[in-house]
DNA sequence: TATAAATTATGACCAGTAGTCATTAATTAA
DNA sequence: TTAATTAATGACTACTGGTCATAATTTATA
């Protein structure tokens, strides 16, 4: 009786195929500038069926999301090293993440729009809250923090997961103003490079362990 | 003739009283909840007429934020001192905003809402560009870190607008993250409290002079 | 004061869009 | 072959930011 089984894996396909024709359309025209009915012709399906998949629009957006945050999981996994120290892992996710910023920037915004609404707001309309730290690459940051306490390159004497949110939380903070202040930047004297050069220095300052022995 | 002054004067009056309205709206439904048609109503004055006076819902917001703006910086003018380090009322800056947005999350939503945008996007809408500087308190942060670099306090090796507007983007990301994940730090193992805390940790450490003789 | 001109206010209306639901089509079971 | 179940449709609703022809009010002119 492998009929059910087959009709899950169509469900599951035509979920994906949504996925993928949202995508193509929140790429070219941006999340808030597109509409269900974009999608649904991309996707060449009526507006009614989406929503037999999605609850809304934001659960569709969030998926989007999740395939971003997963993305740069990857890149930021590649770029560390278990060999190196806790603290040079921490720079290199640092960079990786302004390339994401640069590079993928639909996928940035995506990942923005989600850390600017509140959890609880979101988790009403999608369940999301329990997917949302399975997701996000702060897990990983948790673990480099951590072993960089071990080896002595960052301190310990502040809680990993303050200090990982705390880390999370300022780059998102530099990121965001980046994106969004660059046409400023020329009024204020300074570049959306020499802010972030700026905040990784502060960041290290900050964190790196002062008695370590080199 | 003083007609056209009266006029001018009741006009004004006029564009006041809708921005009290539209506060008072604001503050009991959140912007996106509010409707011109509220606005309109708790004015007094019809829809149409709200446009006569702003060119649309996001310049009548773009008020209120200033509001918030000039309260946040008025507050941090008291907590500073003249005599104190430029450290010390590093300090007290990050603790006048912490406190500011809890107290007035409504004004600081507004701030944080045009934060989240890109300036370049707004701008067409209302004229905000020129103006977003000199309501925002970083100028404050620029004479700040200014000062305390001249007494020493403040580490010196750094353009002061880089220092200054990644410390303005940093702690704008972490108050974002801890308004916006509240409910999730406890699965998190930590607390808005800890976040903050350790923010101010950090950032301390990182832009201190090291060869300062205390 | 009466009338014309200018200013200010109105609210019905429009356009755009997320989300719904009665109806239809397709698939599976009997 | 027919009934029952499941999937898909798209016309429709509700809502809302913004507009504009019309009306009311105020000021200037004769």
């Amino acid at each position: 009786m492998g009929i059910t089984e087959r009709k899950e894996r169509e469900k599951e396909r035509r979920r994906q195929d949504i996925i993928l024709a949202a995508e193509k359309v929140f790429f070219s025209k941006g999340f808030d500038q597109s509409t269900m009915d974009d999608v649904a012709d991309q996707a060449e399906l009526s507006k009614g069926t989406l929503y037999l998949y999605f609850k809304s629009k934001v659960e569709l957006h969030w998926e989007i999301t999740k395939k971003g945050m997963n993305r740069l999981s990857e890149m930021i996994m590649k770029s560390i090293s278990i060999d190196a120290t806790g603290l040079d892992n921490l720079t290199q996710m640092g960079e990786v993440f302004y390339h994401f910023s640069m590079d993928e920037p639909v996928y940035f915004n995506s990942l923005m729009f989600f850390e600017g609404k509140d959890i609880e707001e979101l988790t009403m309309k999608s369940g999301m809250l329990e997917s949302w730290f399975l997701e996000s690459p702060i897990k990983i940051l948790y673990e480099v923090v951590e072993s960089g306490i071990k080896d002595g390159s960052i301190r310990g004497d502040l809680p990993v997961p303050a200090v990982a949110n705390t880390l999370w939380a300022q780059t998102l903070g530099v990121l965001q103003v980046i994106r969004n202040k660059k046409e400023v930047f020329e009024l204020l004297d300074t570049s959306g490079d020499a802010v972030m050069q700026c905040h990784y220095e502060l960041l290290l300052n900050g964190v790196k362990n002062k008695n370590a022995g080199s």
